[in-house]
DNA sequence: CCATGGCATGAAAGTTTTGAATGGCTTTGT
DNA sequence: ACAAAGCCATTCAAAACTTTCATGCCATGG
């Protein structure tokens, strides 16, 4: 393949139509250029102008192979405009994935910033529902950043933003609404609305249970965290679900857990040295969880 | 601006996530490799890939400028690519510059057969009333080459395909019908259809004239040769047209001038050894000036 | 804890690019 | 007609760059 600086030299010889001009455009001497163009018709297997008394004149193979060279110059010279803008945080694309519920809950208020502020950000986003999954989605180079649960294990560096809890769904008119908290074991007695395999809770749930030393009695499995509090308290049964899956005025009855349980927020981040995701990182953490407007009501 | 080969090594480490991998796919050693990135990075001012235990992970500013290096790299390849065909007589763009008059006469057989046989180069067509205006549209590197009379004075190259007549036409059952051919001071006594001085043939006439010491009769001028044949023949007063400005079943009065007066058709050649250029060129020569039906008849 | 894999670094070798000097050719001006 | 100037190619040596080799560092995994 032809060099960059050689496709340089073409488009300023075609510019000024002499080889003295082309140089002294390009501020170099007249032989480098007259060099780099006999290599390029080396290449090529023809001449790209054609010598006369006075100046040069243009072929027709130079014209077309210059008109590329113009685009490929144009390119090159964009690739390190566009990489150095993206380096000061300015431009590019953020790949960001978020769970599901959490989208909404963490991530929008600042996803609105960005666009405001940084226009020129292209942002991603997709959506998951197990943790583990948006970690390996970070580690092939799939995703920039994962804003989610703390995976279960991850080779990948994490930044905790907090901790939000885990509280119990219940109908409306439930015996559940009489307590301030309901112990974890009172919930075996009750239909348990679960989470279908493919939602990390899933897991999540069942290891509570058997750390509880109880037996779930699940109703119905659903993938959705919001469509579980849902169905509870539409009067399916009862179901456990992380605080951000919850509206600011949820349906039914919403109750803490005895003890109190909570998992961790954190961002998974792919490269830390990166500027824009260094940024938004920045700008979660400064965002801050939401409190949870329920509890603090009820 | 970056050099190509850099641009080449951070697609290839964007693509294999490894700086291993990268080099081995350019068939270069690791080191080389690093470094070409280290220089890249410098220039960016910021990290492409974040180092990492195994392998390496790409940067937002990393993939930004990999996407238009890739560009970079299509279109340099491209340019060699394109250069290449056109230097084998495949492809590009050829800018013809024709005599008004001749296009039809000379120049459709071979356009059309460019055409059918080398569909992939872009023929351009100007027309034009003056040799020494296509003179200096091929000096000035507008056209690739001239078809027309021989100019006055021009520094090109000029290919010689042939002659044409000039000839005299006077309107259906002028007295002119009845000789073979007519002396040229006969015409100083009709009324003359002569040309605009945009068109060459207006100064060519005029020496003509002066040549056999005789003034003409202007009634009207005309910028095309074909008009003026058309006017001549509809009873305007007689005119002198070259052949190539006849249809081939002319009207009114079509006759020789006396003694016979010819000129050059030739080729202004910008560049003699561009191969499109020598190619068309050598296929109008095959195809040779056609023969003058009208005065073959009359 | 050592072996392994992966990247960076430094120095030397190899290659390319550049620039100065020069020569040939053509045009231009006297 | 001749000298001067403009323009491009060529040669050669110096400079710059690229590549490689040797090596070191670090983290991972048996």
């Amino acid at each position: 393949m032809a060099t960059l600086r050689a496709l340089e030299c073409l488009v300023a010889l075609v510019e000024t139509g002499s080889v003295t001009g082309a140089a002294a455009s390009l501020q170099m001497s007249q032989p480098a250029l007259s060099h780099q163009i006999a290599a390029l018709e080396k290449e090529l297997g023809t001449p790209v102008v054609h010598r006369l008394a006075r100046g040069v004149r243009v072929t027709t193979a130079g014209r077309a192979a210059a008109e590329e060279a113009r685009i490929a110059l144009r390119a090159a010279d964009q690739a390190v405009r566009i990489g150095r803008r993206v380096g000061a945080g300015d431009g590019g694309r953020l790949r960001i994935a978020c769970a599901e519920t959490m989208t909404a809950w963490l991530l929008v208020p600042v996803l609105r910033q960005w666009r405001s502020r940084r226009p020129s950000v292209v942002l991603e986003l997709s959506e998951h529902t197990s943790a583990d999954d948006m970690s390996v989605l970070i580690s092939s180079g799939m995703a920039d950043l994962a804003v989610g649960p703390r995976p279960g294990v991850t080779d990948e560096h994490i930044e905790v933003l907090g901790e939000e809890e885990i509280v119990v769904v219940a109908p409306a008119g439930h015996h559940f609404a009489a307590r301030p908290a309901v112990p974890f074991r009172d919930i075996a007695a009750e239909p348990f609305v679960h989470y279908t395999p493919d939602n990390g809770l899933s897991a999540w749930v069942d290891q509570l249970a058997a750390r509880h030393h109880v037996v779930l009695d699940p109703v119905l499995r659903t993938r959705s965290p919001r469509t579980a509090a849902q169905l509870a308290a539409a009067g399916m049964g009862v179901t456990i679900v992380p605080v951000s899956a919850l509206p600011a005025r949820p349906p039914g009855v919403v109750r803490r857990l005895k003890p109190l349980v909570r998992r961790e927020v954190v961002v998974l981040v792919a490269s830390p040295s990166d500027s824009l995701v260094a940024a938004f990182v920045e700008d979660l953490r400064r965002r801050g969880l939401p409190t949870s407007a329920p509890l603090a009501a009820g």
